[in-house]
Order: C-alpha cells, then structure tokens, then sequence
DNA sequence: TCCTTCTATGCAACTCGGTGCATAAACAAG
DNA sequence: CTTGTTTATGCACCGAGTTGCATAGAAGGA
C-alpha cells in the first residue's frame, strides 16, 4: 500500500488541507501509519492531478487561507479497489529487538536506562490512548449508538491498546531478564 | 537505525556469507528486522570497504565457493556505539489498521476474508515460534545453562510470541465487530 | 519595531529499500 | 545432454520517504 490510502481515509473520514492531514499523522490515524508534511503536499499534488481528490479555497480569519481537499468518486473507486485486494505480510522493523540481541556483545545492563526509557513512553501512549477511548466511545459523551465508521474506529484503538499492553509487559520481562544477567 | 546494526549482530552471533546471511533474515532475526539479498550485499560491500567486516574466500565442496565475513574490532566499535544512542520512536506502519477504518467507506464485511486470513498467518506465525522456543530454550534439548547471548535471545523471542498471541485476540475481536456490523 | 510562534505550502537533494534482471558453479532429473 | 534447482553474488533502475531549506500571512510579546 501506500500513504494515498490512508490519506483517502483520513479526508474521507473528514476533508482537510494538507497542514491538517500533517497534524491528523501527528495523532490519530498517525498511530497506525506516519507521514511528514512534505510528503502529505507531495501525493497531495499527484491525487489532485489524478482527480482523486478536490480542492476548495478556504479564506480564514486569523490565519492563511487554505486548500480544502475531499475525495472524489474516483478517489472512493481507488479506496474500495485498494481494500479488496489481500495485504502482503507487514515487513517488520522492531529496532529495539536488534538492540538487545546485540547487547550480548557489549555491556547488557547499559541498555536498562533505555529499556525503561521505552517503558515510559509506552506508558504514556497507553494513558492516551485510553483518555481518547473514553473521550471518543466509552465515556458519558461518547455516542450511545455508534455508527459502523466509529465501531471501526474503536476496534482499531483497540488494538493500539492492546499493544501497548503488551509492549509494556514484554518490556518488564526485558527488564527482569536484564537485570538477572547484571547480577552475574 | 540502519541494517548494517542488524547485520553487525547477526555476523556477531556466527560468521557467514550474504547468501546466509539473507536466509537469517527470512526467519531468526527477519522476525524482527527484514532484508532482501540484494540490500545486504550492497552493505556488505560498503562495510567491507569501512573495514568494520573481513572477508575469508571459503571453498566448498558440491556448491560454489562463498566470501564469509566476519566483525572486525572496528565494527564491533561501531555496534557498540549505536548500542548507546538512544532510540527514535519507531514509525509504525499497520496497514490492516487503516484497511478497518476504510472499510466504513466501503462494505465492512467484504474485510472478513481477509481479516480471517490474516489470523491464520498469525497463527501459524506463533506455532513456528513456539516450535522454535522449545527446540531451544525449553526443551530437553536446550542448554540447561544459557549464556547471556541465549538469555537475550530467548527473551527477544517470548515477545514476538506475546507479540503473536496479542494480535490473534485482537483478530478476533475485530471480527467480531466486523460480524456484529454484517447483522445490521 | 523586531522577534517569535503558529498556520500553511512547497522545492531540492539525498538515502534507503524493493523489483527486475543477470551471471555462474554444481548437481539431479528427464 | 538439456533442463531445472540450489547455492552464491551482483548491477541498474525506480519509487518512497527523510532532511534541510524557503516562503508567507497573521498574531502576540519584548
């Protein structure tokens, strides 16, 4: 796949200029797939002279104006085209793991600080992501009867959830297993 | 990050060609790092010419000769180093995720093939590893001592294990949802 | 008034990685 | 004796993605 797909979801979940697709990959669909503000512009440009997209001038207050894209019919036939064809297995590249095996061969218990370093920062995903599940589907304002994007939606921050999980607790055996080795 | 850590760890723990070294990376260490042949004998050479890799002509016999490299003190200085950079927060790319949240564009339950194929995939993924577990951590086979390489090894494993068994439960529960969308 | 910040868009250069293709030694099968 | 398979190494090209830089409108603060 490439980054027109999820750019096609994102502006039809909800149309945008490029600056507010760069913040949405800061957030929300940027937990599952990233993208810089270059690039954004960059297939931007492409989809707009593929017609797969459509651009309005917006004037604002406060503020410059901006180019407003949504998804033509076009775009939602390469979208539906996309999600019908199998995925090819996910090419993995979990760095930390090459750290830690190559740890062997250096100082193992120099890599505690950044283990727990990595602990923190998915602690605080974690924290977020359960703040915007409540915020967005569990809490008082969520919608008592979500509609089939919003169930998407939640399944989908369910599994975020669920990875940082276990992240975390793999990261504690990591710990465990670190500090053991230290005490040789 | 770059393969060349990858490779650095992985020559570390045997010494080999890029022709083995490309077999590695479709299982052991391309579980969590990939590569294709023709990425690593270009940074072989790269690293040949950096001197951190020496290269010993090995004839054989029933198969052509190979080039089997090994780390030089100076690439074991280079992996150390990286070893002690802090990590970037790795960019995630899950693109079945943004398949879900497209499918509210689309027909949900045209994703549930899919979705159930993947599940299999993961499954098999996990057997493999399990498999892979006991032939050499827990088995009767395996070391009743491990050293510290076997210790990180096997901790490294237990995560894509815990990895594994985190996304089939999620697969399930996106089916589920999936499912429960199809009766509407 | 100048400086900084936020919003908003874009170019140029480069690196990384993947696809396709090519070569060659050794053996096995037909 | 030709064909196919496995081992083994490599080049050329292209697209995707990152880094660095540039521009510009509008607001607020020093």
């Amino acid at each position: 796949m490439a980054i027109e797909h999820a750019i096609l979801v994102s502006l039809l979940e909800q149309p945008g200029s490029g600056y507010e697709l760069a913040r949405r990959f800061d957030r929300s669909i940027g937990y599952f797939w990233t993208a810089t503000h270059q690039q954004i512009y960059r297939v931007l440009k492409r989809m707009e002279a593929d017609g797969w997209v459509d651009v309005r001038e917006v004037a604002q207050q406060a503020r410059p104006d901006k180019r407003e894209h949504s998804v033509t019919e076009a775009g939602r036939a390469v979208l539906a085209a996309w999600l019908h064809e199998p995925i090819q297995p996910d090419s993995v590249r979990h760095e930390l793991a090459v750290k830690i095996r190559g740890a062997a061969f250096d100082d193992p218990a120099a890599l505690i600080h950044e283990v727990e370093r990595h602990h923190r920062a998915h602690a605080d995903r974690l924290t977020h992501y359960l703040a915007g599940e409540l915020r967005d589907f569990t809490g008082p304002d969520a919608p008592a009867r979500p509609d089939a994007g919003q169930e998407l939606q939640h399944v989908v921050l369910r599994g975020g959830i669920a990875y940082e999980r276990m992240t975390l607790a793999w990261l504690q055996d990591v710990l465990d297993t670190l500090h053991q080795l230290a005490e040789r």
